[in-house]
RNA sequence: UGACAUAGACUGCCGCU
Protein backbone atom coordinates (compact mmCIF):
# COMPACT_ATOMS: atom_id res chain seq x y z
CA UNK A 1 0.00 0.00 0.00
CA UNK A 2 2.81 2.23 0.93
CA UNK A 3 4.48 1.54 -2.32
CA UNK A 4 1.11 2.23 -4.58
CA UNK A 5 0.74 5.60 -2.33
CA UNK A 6 3.99 6.70 -3.35
CA UNK A 7 3.29 5.85 -7.04
CA UNK A 8 -0.01 7.89 -6.87
CA UNK A 9 2.26 10.39 -5.59
CA UNK A 10 4.99 10.52 -8.58
CA UNK A 11 1.97 10.35 -11.24
CA UNK A 12 -0.02 13.11 -9.32
CA UNK A 13 3.28 14.67 -9.83
CA UNK A 14 3.42 14.57 -13.48
CA UNK A 15 -0.16 15.80 -13.61
CA UNK A 16 -1.61 12.26 -13.74
CA UNK A 17 -4.52 12.87 -11.20
CA UNK A 18 -6.74 10.23 -13.09
CA UNK A 19 -3.91 7.56 -13.23
CA UNK A 20 -3.76 8.06 -10.03
CA UNK A 21 -7.53 7.04 -9.22
CA UNK A 22 -6.79 3.89 -11.40
CA UNK A 23 -4.11 3.29 -8.70
CA UNK A 24 -6.42 3.82 -6.01
CA UNK A 25 -9.26 1.62 -8.19
CA UNK A 26 -6.58 -1.24 -8.37
CA UNK A 27 -5.92 -1.12 -4.38
CA UNK A 28 -9.09 -1.63 -3.49
CA UNK A 29 -9.72 -4.53 -6.18
CA UNK A 30 -6.94 -6.19 -3.97
CA UNK A 31 -8.55 -5.36 -1.21
CA UNK A 32 -5.84 -3.26 0.50
CA UNK A 33 -7.57 -0.57 2.39
CA UNK A 34 -6.35 2.77 1.51
CA UNK A 35 -4.95 5.08 4.18
CA UNK A 36 -4.90 8.35 4.81
CA UNK A 37 -1.67 9.21 3.43
CA UNK A 38 -3.32 7.72 -0.24
CA UNK A 39 -6.49 10.29 -0.03
CA UNK A 40 -4.54 12.91 1.34
CA UNK A 41 -2.37 12.01 -2.08
CA UNK A 42 -5.07 12.24 -4.51
CA UNK A 43 -6.89 15.42 -2.69
CA UNK A 44 -3.34 17.17 -3.04
CA UNK A 45 -3.72 16.19 -7.01
CA UNK A 46 -6.57 17.24 -7.58
CA UNK A 47 -6.06 20.51 -5.98
CA UNK A 48 -2.92 21.16 -7.81
CA UNK A 49 -4.73 20.35 -11.05
CA UNK A 50 -6.93 23.06 -10.47
CA UNK A 51 -10.02 21.20 -9.97
CA UNK A 52 -10.91 21.97 -6.17
CA UNK A 53 -14.48 21.34 -6.64
CA UNK A 54 -13.52 17.74 -7.46
CA UNK A 55 -11.08 17.58 -4.65
CA UNK A 56 -13.76 18.31 -2.34
CA UNK A 57 -16.27 15.95 -3.79
CA UNK A 58 -13.91 13.57 -3.53
CA UNK A 59 -13.22 14.64 0.32
CA UNK A 60 -17.10 14.63 1.05
CA UNK A 61 -16.86 10.69 -0.25
CA UNK A 62 -13.90 9.96 1.60
CA UNK A 63 -16.20 11.28 4.67
CA UNK A 64 -19.40 9.64 3.58
CA UNK A 65 -17.46 6.18 3.34
CA UNK A 66 -16.22 6.59 6.41
CA UNK A 67 -12.50 6.15 4.84
CA UNK A 68 -9.43 7.80 7.61
CA UNK A 69 -8.93 11.70 7.64
CA UNK A 70 -6.14 13.39 9.19
CA UNK A 71 -5.36 16.75 9.92
CA UNK A 72 -2.93 16.68 6.46
CA UNK A 73 -6.55 16.20 4.81
CA UNK A 74 -7.44 19.01 5.75
CA UNK A 75 -5.12 21.26 5.56
CA UNK A 76 -4.53 19.70 1.92
CA UNK A 77 -8.16 21.40 1.06
CA UNK A 78 -7.63 24.57 2.72
CA UNK A 79 -4.54 25.08 0.80
CA UNK A 80 -5.93 24.15 -2.47
CA UNK A 81 -8.98 26.50 -1.60
CA UNK A 82 -6.41 28.94 -0.55
CA UNK A 83 -4.16 28.29 -3.97
CA UNK A 84 -7.59 29.08 -5.78
CA UNK A 85 -8.00 32.31 -4.80
CA UNK A 86 -11.25 31.44 -2.36
CA UNK A 87 -9.12 31.77 1.12
CA UNK A 88 -12.76 33.52 2.39
CA UNK A 89 -14.08 29.69 1.52
CA UNK A 90 -11.23 28.20 3.27
CA UNK A 91 -12.25 30.21 6.47
CA UNK A 92 -15.75 28.74 6.24
CA UNK A 93 -14.33 25.16 5.74
CA UNK A 94 -12.25 25.45 8.76
CA UNK A 95 -15.29 26.54 11.12
CA UNK A 96 -16.75 23.53 9.57
CA UNK A 97 -14.22 21.23 10.44
CA UNK A 98 -14.56 22.63 13.74
CA UNK A 99 -18.09 22.32 13.95
CA UNK A 100 -18.09 19.10 13.47
CA UNK A 101 -15.23 18.21 15.89
CA UNK A 102 -13.31 16.48 13.38
CA UNK A 103 -10.12 18.13 14.23
CA UNK A 104 -8.48 20.84 15.75
CA UNK A 105 -7.07 23.07 13.55
CA UNK A 106 -3.26 23.59 13.56
CA UNK A 107 -0.63 25.72 12.76
CA UNK A 108 0.04 24.86 9.66
CA UNK A 109 -4.01 25.17 8.79
CA UNK A 110 -3.59 28.30 10.18
CA UNK A 111 -0.56 29.33 8.25
CA UNK A 112 -2.13 28.20 5.49
CA UNK A 113 -5.23 30.51 5.90
CA UNK A 114 -3.46 33.72 7.29
CA UNK A 115 -1.37 33.47 3.83
CA UNK A 116 -4.24 32.89 1.83
CA UNK A 117 -5.95 35.84 3.23
CA UNK A 118 -2.88 38.69 2.55
CA UNK A 119 -2.51 37.18 -0.39
CA UNK A 120 -6.22 38.47 -1.59
CA UNK A 121 -5.35 41.57 0.10
CA UNK A 122 -7.66 40.13 3.19
CA UNK A 123 -4.75 40.80 5.35
CA UNK A 124 -7.26 42.65 8.07
CA UNK A 125 -9.02 39.81 8.18
CA UNK A 126 -5.30 37.55 8.10
CA UNK A 127 -4.63 39.35 11.63
CA UNK A 128 -7.65 38.90 12.99
CA UNK A 129 -7.03 34.87 12.74
CA UNK A 130 -3.34 35.52 13.62
CA UNK A 131 -5.22 37.00 17.03
CA UNK A 132 -7.99 34.09 17.28
CA UNK A 133 -4.73 31.51 16.87
CA UNK A 134 -2.24 33.15 20.17
CA UNK A 135 -6.26 33.01 21.52
CA UNK A 136 -6.23 29.11 21.21
CA UNK A 137 -2.86 28.67 22.21
CA UNK A 138 -1.27 28.15 18.92
CA UNK A 139 2.04 30.35 18.81
CA UNK A 140 2.68 31.27 15.14
CA UNK A 141 6.00 30.68 13.83
CA UNK A 142 8.05 32.29 11.23
CA UNK A 143 6.17 30.91 8.69
CA UNK A 144 2.70 32.58 9.94
CA UNK A 145 5.08 35.93 10.32
CA UNK A 146 6.46 35.78 7.21
CA UNK A 147 2.79 35.64 5.58
CA UNK A 148 1.44 38.36 7.50
CA UNK A 149 4.96 40.83 6.72
CA UNK A 150 5.04 39.77 3.35
CA UNK A 151 0.36 40.53 3.25
CA UNK A 152 1.38 43.74 5.09
CA UNK A 153 4.30 45.17 3.12
CA UNK A 154 1.88 44.62 0.15
CA UNK A 155 -0.62 46.86 1.29
CA UNK A 156 2.33 49.54 2.15
CA UNK A 157 2.05 48.89 5.51
CA UNK A 158 5.96 48.85 6.41
CA UNK A 159 5.85 50.19 10.17
CA UNK A 160 3.14 47.23 10.91
CA UNK A 161 5.11 44.46 9.00
CA UNK A 162 8.38 46.12 10.89
CA UNK A 163 7.03 46.06 14.47
CA UNK A 164 5.40 41.99 13.95
CA UNK A 165 9.41 41.16 12.92
CA UNK A 166 10.75 42.87 16.18
CA UNK A 167 7.64 41.14 18.28
CA UNK A 168 8.56 38.01 16.48
CA UNK A 169 12.45 38.42 17.26
CA UNK A 170 11.48 39.15 20.80
CA UNK A 171 9.94 35.92 21.27
CA UNK A 172 12.76 33.95 20.45
CA UNK A 173 11.90 32.73 16.96
CA UNK A 174 14.62 32.94 15.02
CA UNK A 175 14.37 34.67 11.51
CA UNK A 176 15.31 32.77 8.65
CA UNK A 177 15.83 33.67 5.23
CA UNK A 178 12.89 33.43 3.82
CA UNK A 179 11.29 36.05 6.27
CA UNK A 180 14.62 38.18 6.11
CA UNK A 181 14.46 38.38 2.44
CA UNK A 182 10.20 39.00 2.36
CA UNK A 183 11.18 42.40 5.10
CA UNK A 184 13.73 43.78 2.73
CA UNK A 185 11.69 43.12 -0.19
CA UNK A 186 9.02 44.84 1.44
CA UNK A 187 11.19 47.80 2.63
CA UNK A 188 12.79 47.98 -1.14
CA UNK A 189 9.01 48.07 -2.56
CA UNK A 190 8.14 50.83 -0.34
CA UNK A 191 11.66 53.14 -1.04
CA UNK A 192 12.58 52.23 1.97
CA UNK A 193 16.33 51.14 0.88
CA UNK A 194 18.12 52.76 4.09
CA UNK A 195 15.87 50.11 6.14
CA UNK A 196 16.35 47.62 3.65
CA UNK A 197 20.48 47.94 3.77
CA UNK A 198 20.28 47.98 7.37
CA UNK A 199 18.07 44.89 7.76
CA UNK A 200 20.53 42.88 5.17
CA UNK A 201 23.28 43.67 8.01
CA UNK A 202 21.48 42.39 10.74
CA UNK A 203 21.04 39.41 8.69
CA UNK A 204 24.33 38.60 7.98
CA UNK A 205 25.03 39.14 11.57
CA UNK A 206 23.20 36.71 12.66
CA UNK A 207 24.67 34.48 10.48
CA UNK A 208 21.78 33.99 8.00
CA UNK A 209 23.28 33.58 4.62
CA UNK A 210 21.65 35.87 1.67
CA UNK A 211 20.55 33.90 -1.15
CA UNK A 212 20.21 35.07 -5.29
CA UNK A 213 16.32 35.49 -4.06
CA UNK A 214 17.57 38.19 -1.26
CA UNK A 215 19.82 39.78 -3.78
CA UNK A 216 17.60 40.06 -6.38
CA UNK A 217 14.98 41.70 -4.48
CA UNK A 218 17.99 44.50 -3.44
CA UNK A 219 18.93 44.93 -6.98
CA UNK A 220 15.47 45.75 -7.91
CA UNK A 221 14.68 48.40 -4.92
CA UNK A 222 18.41 49.86 -5.57
CA UNK A 223 17.29 49.74 -9.64
CA UNK A 224 14.02 51.54 -8.60
CA UNK A 225 15.55 54.41 -6.62
CA UNK A 226 18.08 55.50 -9.04
CA UNK A 227 21.15 54.18 -7.43
CA UNK A 228 22.45 51.88 -10.63
CA UNK A 229 25.90 51.64 -9.39
CA UNK A 230 25.30 49.87 -6.04
CA UNK A 231 22.87 47.82 -7.79
CA UNK A 232 25.58 46.68 -10.60
CA UNK A 233 27.96 46.34 -6.88
CA UNK A 234 25.72 44.05 -5.77
CA UNK A 235 25.31 42.39 -8.91
CA UNK A 236 29.23 41.95 -9.03
CA UNK A 237 29.32 40.88 -5.31
CA UNK A 238 26.79 38.19 -5.82
CA UNK A 239 28.33 36.62 -9.39
CA UNK A 240 31.78 36.46 -7.37
CA UNK A 241 30.16 35.07 -4.30
CA UNK A 242 28.66 31.44 -4.44
CA UNK A 243 25.22 33.06 -5.37
CA UNK A 244 24.60 32.42 -8.77
CA UNK A 245 22.27 35.33 -10.44
CA UNK A 246 18.86 33.93 -11.83
CA UNK A 247 16.78 34.60 -14.90
CA UNK A 248 14.87 36.88 -12.21
CA UNK A 249 18.32 38.82 -11.35
CA UNK A 250 18.74 39.52 -15.04
CA UNK A 251 15.21 40.48 -15.86
CA UNK A 252 15.26 42.67 -13.44
CA UNK A 253 18.35 44.82 -14.77
CA UNK A 254 17.25 44.02 -18.03
CA UNK A 255 13.55 45.74 -17.14
CA UNK A 256 15.69 48.78 -14.97
CA UNK A 257 17.80 49.66 -18.24
CA UNK A 258 14.37 49.79 -20.33
CA UNK A 259 12.82 52.32 -18.22
CA UNK A 260 16.10 53.76 -18.52
CA UNK A 261 15.84 54.20 -21.62
CA UNK A 262 18.83 51.77 -22.48
CA UNK A 263 17.44 49.38 -24.84
CA UNK A 264 20.86 49.10 -26.38
CA UNK A 265 22.68 47.89 -23.23
CA UNK A 266 19.25 45.84 -22.54
CA UNK A 267 19.96 43.72 -25.41
CA UNK A 268 23.70 43.38 -25.01
CA UNK A 269 22.44 42.07 -21.11
CA UNK A 270 20.00 39.79 -22.93
CA UNK A 271 23.57 37.84 -24.73
CA UNK A 272 25.13 38.50 -21.55
CA UNK A 273 23.06 36.06 -19.88
CA UNK A 274 22.88 33.22 -22.48
CA UNK A 275 26.71 33.64 -22.60
CA UNK A 276 26.69 33.18 -18.70
CA UNK A 277 24.24 29.89 -18.97
CA UNK A 278 20.89 31.36 -17.85
CA UNK A 279 18.46 30.87 -20.57
CA UNK A 280 16.16 33.79 -20.76
CA UNK A 281 12.61 33.27 -20.64
CA UNK A 282 9.59 35.53 -21.74
CA UNK A 283 9.37 37.78 -19.13
CA UNK A 284 12.90 38.77 -19.97
CA UNK A 285 12.01 39.05 -24.14
CA UNK A 286 8.57 41.55 -23.40
CA UNK A 287 10.87 43.53 -20.88
CA UNK A 288 12.95 44.01 -23.98
CA UNK A 289 10.58 44.70 -26.48
CA UNK A 290 8.49 46.97 -24.03
CA UNK A 291 12.72 48.83 -23.74
CA UNK A 292 12.42 49.30 -27.28
CA UNK A 293 8.87 50.62 -27.79
CA UNK A 294 9.07 53.19 -24.98
CA UNK A 295 12.32 54.75 -27.73
CA UNK A 296 9.50 54.39 -30.21
CA UNK A 297 12.30 52.30 -31.98
CA UNK A 298 9.27 50.04 -33.38
CA UNK A 299 12.26 48.33 -35.94
CA UNK A 300 14.34 47.18 -33.42
CA UNK A 301 11.43 45.94 -31.10
CA UNK A 302 9.72 43.72 -34.50
CA UNK A 303 13.36 42.44 -35.61
CA UNK A 304 13.27 41.13 -32.24
CA UNK A 305 9.82 40.16 -32.23
CA UNK A 306 11.02 37.81 -34.96
CA UNK A 307 14.39 36.49 -33.91
CA UNK A 308 12.46 35.48 -30.37
CA UNK A 309 10.12 33.42 -32.43
CA UNK A 310 13.16 32.09 -34.29
CA UNK A 311 14.73 31.62 -31.15
CA UNK A 312 11.35 29.44 -29.64
CA UNK A 313 9.47 31.32 -27.73
CA UNK A 314 5.88 31.92 -27.90
CA UNK A 315 4.88 35.37 -27.40
CA UNK A 316 1.74 35.84 -25.63
CA UNK A 317 -0.92 38.50 -24.97
CA UNK A 318 2.02 41.00 -22.90
CA UNK A 319 4.21 40.60 -26.00
CA UNK A 320 1.83 41.54 -28.46
CA UNK A 321 -0.14 44.10 -26.26
CA UNK A 322 3.32 46.27 -25.53
CA UNK A 323 4.32 46.22 -29.47
CA UNK A 324 0.65 47.59 -29.79
CA UNK A 325 0.65 49.66 -27.53
CA UNK A 326 3.94 51.07 -28.97
CA UNK A 327 2.36 51.55 -32.81
CA UNK A 328 -0.63 53.11 -31.29
CA UNK A 329 1.67 56.24 -29.29
CA UNK A 330 3.14 56.92 -32.54
CA UNK A 331 -0.49 56.54 -34.24
CA UNK A 332 0.50 53.77 -36.83
CA UNK A 333 -2.56 52.45 -36.51
CA UNK A 334 -2.70 49.98 -39.42
CA UNK A 335 0.33 47.94 -37.85
CA UNK A 336 -1.34 47.98 -34.67
CA UNK A 337 -4.59 46.80 -36.29
CA UNK A 338 -1.99 44.09 -38.07
CA UNK A 339 -0.95 42.94 -34.52
CA UNK A 340 -4.40 42.39 -33.12
CA UNK A 341 -5.68 40.04 -36.18
CA UNK A 342 -2.16 38.22 -36.22
CA UNK A 343 -2.82 37.28 -31.97
CA UNK A 344 -6.69 36.63 -32.61
CA UNK A 345 -5.15 34.11 -35.32
CA UNK A 346 -2.97 32.32 -32.98
CA UNK A 347 -5.65 32.28 -30.67
CA UNK A 348 -4.02 34.28 -28.00
CA UNK A 349 -6.57 36.00 -25.98
CA UNK A 350 -7.90 39.78 -27.13
CA UNK A 351 -8.02 41.81 -24.00
C1' U B 1 14.65 4.10 8.51
C1' G B 2 11.31 5.27 4.27
C1' A B 3 5.02 7.75 1.44
C1' C B 4 0.88 13.32 2.27
C1' A B 5 -0.24 19.86 3.71
C1' U B 6 2.00 26.11 4.84
C1' A B 7 5.87 31.54 3.91
C1' G B 8 10.28 35.28 -0.02
C1' A B 9 12.20 38.04 -6.14
C1' C B 10 11.01 39.70 -12.43
C1' U B 11 7.49 41.90 -17.91
C1' G B 12 2.74 45.47 -21.01
C1' C B 13 -1.98 48.13 -21.00
C1' C B 14 -6.20 49.60 -18.19
C1' G B 15 -8.52 51.01 -13.65
C1' C B 16 -7.53 53.99 -8.71
C1' U B 17 -5.44 59.15 -6.57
Amino acid sequence: LCTLTILINCLCHLGLVDFGFSVLGSILKRGFEPNAFTFNTLIRGLCSKNVIGHALEFFRKVVALGYPRTEVTYGTLINGLCKSGDAVKAVLFLREIDQNGWCIPNLVVYNMIIDGLCKQGLEKEGMNLFTEMKGKGISPDVVTYSSMIHGLCNSCQWKEAAALFDEMMNLGIRPNIVIFTAMIDGFCKGGRLEEARALFNIMLREGVVPDCITYTCLIQGLCNSGQWKEANQLFQQMSQGEVSPSVVTFNILVTALCTEGKAKEAHELFYLMIQKGVEPNLITCNALIDGYCLLGQMDQAMEFFTSMMSRGYTPDTITYSTLIYGYCKLKRMNEAWQLVKEMANKGIIVD
